[in-house]
DNA sequence: CGTGCTTTCGCACCATGCGCGAAACGGTGC
DNA sequence: GCACCGTTTCGCGCATGGTGCGAAAGCACG
């Protein structure tokens, strides 16, 4: 509120002052009004009103005329959609993961892999089967904790292996973590040779997690299916629990080639 | 400077810049290159990189250093999500209308009204119930052959019926779509007084539309539930369909209340 | 140790975006 | 009708921010 919201701002003045705009669109349900714009990062509103009209030119935002609002536009809606085709996040996976949930009585995860990051694409979960409370939509860390993320380093040779543990360390989120380098590769060439990954208490105390990869027709691993089950279900389940998973990423994966 | 190959462009010019440079990247399924911006765009790789820098720095792109590619990043899928929250799309409702659309053995759209426009917020179709060609998620235009579109104009009043169709028009979509404002009115009556919109070929021909109002707790209405059938199915389900329909709406405005 | 790529940096110029102020709209009240 | 809001558009002159250019630092490959 009032002036002075001077951030660590550095970066082309008029950019970052756009792209602030639209978050702060997007962060006000009901729209905002240019006023409310210039007060919020501080600028006049002549200037307020010259970013809100680049941004109407392109269709970021909308101008609600009866309103005095500015509303998010198409343009952001076509964005989050090549950014969930992107992620392989299509409405026929959607209903697979659901499918998956079902079968497997567990809430269902697909993650891509980007780099050394993790995107967590979509989840399924429901009423009964709640997805495990730490882990959201967005990007994840941690990778050698996680079933997912055993299979993304799984992905990489020794030397890409050695670039990334240097730069992440093996950090132990629960007892049960893994943070010797040399078990670890141990670990990640049995997940290469079984072409799954298991991890049950390194995330989380009391909660297992399954994960089978989806790859692109040449082969090439781009991401994950994965449930998670709480530990005592597993040792009782594992099998079902590994079948249904593979079948779940074989799934995605031809929806993929074919998609 | 140089030969510009510049556009429509008006606009503060870095910030379209730096928009264009998102679009492109969403266009771009597997990211783009800093030289690729540059030629895309006609401008020195000096500046693609420091646009690319300045929409690093927000987080709306993410650099994949192996790969030496620039992909969307998480507040590009922060944004999307805003919008489809501002656009009542939620889980809970994907799930509602899916069932809506099981029942109804059709396909279910959810319309939200934005002033005069309507956005097409989400469609749960299938291979046995397929949408309407014509229409897609986005914004949709002639209100009046519409069912949505009718319970749309229906929220307004006389003076801001005049304006809206003073700029609209009534154009004529089919043979059976509606021109004669004074007959629009007394349906728009009929529409207050059932809660109910109905729309028999006047959009697409051989096609109807039934819809129900989706409101906020004060009671206002902001959207529509509605599904299509052909004409000749329609005559025979009609009472099914409204009924099924008006649950649905009813039950999408009880998730919008609580969530 | 060169070659070709991506990426960062420094510099000097001047177009660009800025704040300021005024004015044209568009309602609402009286 | 007029006068008082708020929103929105416009014009102007200044200096600052953004530009292209060029060079250099990294980095991978052979």
């Amino acid at each position: 509120m009032t002036a002075g919201t001077q951030r660590d701002a550095v970066g082309l003045q008029s950019a970052d002052r756009v792209l602030r705009v639209l978050e702060l669109i997007g962060a006000s349900p009901a729209g905002v009004t240019a006023a409310e714009v210039s007060d919020h990062l501080g600028i006049t509103v002549s200037t307020s009103y010259r970013l809100l009209g680049t941004l109407e030119r392109q269709d970021y935002i909308a101008h609600q005329a009866s309103e005095h609002r500015y509303i998010l536009g198409r343009t952001v809606d076509a964005l989050g959609r090549a950014l969930q085709h992107q992620l392989v996040v299509t409405q026929e996976v959607r209903a697979t993961m659901r499918t998956l949930m079902t079968d497997a009585a567990a809430p269902a995860y697909l993650t891509v892999f980007r780099g050394d990051d993790i995107a967590v694409a979509h989840i399924e979960e429901s009423a009964e089967h709640p997805r495990i409370t730490q882990l959201h939509v967005g990007f994840a860390e941690a990778s050698h904790t996680t079933a997912f993320g055993k299979l993304m380093l799984a992905t990489k040779d020794d030397a890409a292996l050695d670039t990334y543990l240097e730069r992440h360390g093996l950090r132990a989120l629960t007892p049960r973590s893994v943070t010797d380098a040399v078990k670890l590769r141990e670990q990640l060439d049995e997940v290469r040779s079984q072409q799954l990954a298991i991890e049950v208490d390194e995330y989380t105390p009391q909660l297992a997690c399954i994960a089978a990869p989806v790859k692109v027709k040449s082969g090439a691993t781009i991401g994950a299916i994965s449930v998670s089950v709480n530990t005592k279900d597993f040792s009782a389940r594992s099998y079902e629990l590994e079948r249904t998973v593979r079948r779940g990423a074989w799934q995605v994966s031809a929806q993929l080639a074919r998609g």
